[in-house]
DNA sequence: GGATACGATGGGAGCGCTCCCACCGTGATG
DNA sequence: CATCACGGTGGGAGCGCTCCCATCGTATCC
């Protein structure tokens, strides 16, 4: 092989053009062996690999797209400023799950921050520009225009999580409902018959499934779902202490709590503790996420997990089949996958 | 403004031409619009504008990019896994001070992990393939063969820290000698006087350096160096600790430690407790990053601060302006820029 | 041996843009 | 009144690729 030209200060790269004189072939069947059509004999196709490697030829990117009308790209939108991007394992995972697929492709990640107005704004050019071949959208609230938005445009998305019963996008979503239900479940195995719960922003569909799979198993044990156990929180960990000082001055004789969040069962848990009670020996807690500071705490926190880094692959999967349908052939709107995938509970010694 | 085509199911978004045919001008003249070329009278910018607006033009990437030959968007390039990358602030807010410049600009930023060997491979394509003007690299090690690959690729790059005295690419690196120096410092002023020091590898600039601020500190204070006072950890808590106790076996009349990284501190502490010795009271103890430990340490921990962020903006703004620079105007290898800006100390509790 | 079929190949057209040169008209200048 | 300068403009050429159609050769069949 022969010694590789250092382009730099300047120079220009090698063509497919100059590789076809090189190989002695035609542009055409340069292109061809490069994008491995079957449709080349084995002696051409050792020619034109020999051209490629002796000139170091990279197919223009550029050049590619604007024939071809694909970038081989994809876009990951965190309507998030950075700084939340990073801090929550959240989006670590699907990233990595995101990775775990793309690997196996020649498609690239760019990931993308929509967290200010102005960027936000950006956003429609940037994607209206095509730099992208289809869109994956991680944390979107329910009031977010931006999925409409990205689907006008027609490109393809899919959407982590939904923001309602009737999702119009593409979405994976992980089994909130089943999530709820198996903690409640695993209280009422505990022997715990005065549970509480504490929900989060009722308007996030995600919340309210857990609230939803949470009723469901009392319902099932047959047990009265009592309005006096129920205080919503917003996730947060001021909120999670509001509500359970709200729960434990109307039924003081609960002896278990179920969060919708981990970080509400850690206000929770400040509370109990106020108010002199154990955990678990008399009040059980029970948070969701399985985030790292259910590890963190003490007394370690049994929880409930999403399959984040599965989510991300099945998003990117998804998405990439969305991808290779000719646009004509794209799903309808409404008629989109809807994918969930099971949670799990992570027993540890709060319960 | 008419209404916005929805450009959905495979419909084709407007061109160049046909912009201009709907303000009866000519493709040139759009073009000098959408660029904010001056030489366009006022009436024909305003009818150009109103076109685009009526259109909801968005000009294509990649025809721009093949026939401009400048895709405006650069890459982060992390040679990490995943994983690491999300883990460490230091990434968090690099990326930031990426964003604040951005902000600014028309450009894009593209974050590629190259983690893998293959993703690594697989570098060497992407940046060939023209998809981005420049690139950041962050996190290299000593004998990282990426940056000089770039290089040789041709492709503007600016990097974080420096690989060594002479490093050959542009890079943005923070004061390792004045952190190390005033670290020390700080040390002799609170009336220490056998000061050990834990370094990280020796042949990691950045922590060499340190070391020899370190040195300077002491020398000028009229202090011995004395070899017995120096041990090489690995930047790792566990390294710390095996430091931090064969210094003590040596000098057990040591009355403070500087540690090369806050990590390497928290291994030192563990030891320096189970020996009885009490931070800062017996012996002061002085970290580097200003890493979230470094604040959450009990006692909380005096660290060096770099900082971070202005890096990231730093490097962003001289990536810029070698891209600004026609090839054949920029800086000849070896002529590159090299910034290097100023650290401080955050003195806590156990100093 | 000629018609048929099909795999392999070459290269024209065109993707949407920027660059640049030619050209137009106007007002200042000799 | 001819000449020049210059701001403003139109549009050809070309960026490097993919797509596709025409063409060529060879194996297959009657």
């Amino acid at each position: 092989m022969a010694e590789r030209q250092p382009y730099g200060r300047g120079g220009r790269r090698p063509t497919l053009e100059q590789v076809a004189a090189r190989a002695g072939v035609g542009r055409g069947t340069v292109s061809r062996v490069i994008n491995g059509s079957p449709r080349v004999s084995e002696r051409t196709r050792a020619a034109v690999q020999a051209a490629v490697a002796e000139l170091g030829y990279v197919p223009n990117t550029a050049a590619r797209a604007l024939a071809a009308d694909r970038t081989d790209a994809i876009a990951l939108v965190v309507p998030e400023p950075e700084r939340r991007f990073f801090a929550e394992p959240y989006f670590s995972d699907i990233v990595h799950g995101v990775g775990l697929v793309l690997a196996e492709t020649e498609v690239q990640l760019l990931l993308t921050f929509a967290g200010g107005d102005r960027e936000r704004r950006r956003l429609g050019q940037y994607l209206g520009a095509q730099r992208v071949d289809g869109v994956l959208l991680v944390s979107v609230h329910a009031d977010d225009p931006l999925p409409d938005l990205v689907d006008q445009l027609g490109v393809p998305a899919v959407i982590s999580g939904r923001r309602s019963e009737d999702e119009a996008l593409s979405s994976v979503d992980s089994d909130n409902f089943g999530g709820g239900r198996v903690a409640v479940e695993h209280l009422l195995q505990r022997g715990r018959s005065t549970i509480a719960m504490i929900t989060g922003p009722l308007d996030v569909y995600g919340a309210r499934r857990r609230h939803d799979g949470c009723r469901a198993a009392l319902a099932a044990a047959g047990h009265r779902v009592d309005p006096e156990l129920v205080e919503q929180g917003d996730f947060t960990e001021e909120g999670g202490r509001r509500a359970m000082a709200a729960l434990l001055a109307r039924r003081p004789d609960l002896d278990a709590v179920f969060a919708g969040s981990d970080v509400m069962a850690a206000g929770a848990r400040l509370v109990l503790r106020e108010a002199g009670r154990r955990i678990p020996e008399d009040v059980a807690l029970v948070g969701y996420d399985d985030s790292v500071i259910a590890r963190h705490m003490e007394p370690a926190l049994t929880s409930v997990r999403q399959p984040i880094v599965e989510m991300g692959r099945e998003m990117t999967r998804l998405l990439l089949d969305e991808i290779a349908k000719r646009p004509e052939d794209r799903s309808a709107p409404g008629r989109r996958s809807q994918l969930v995938l099971p949670t799990e509970l992570v027993v540890r010694d709060s319960s």
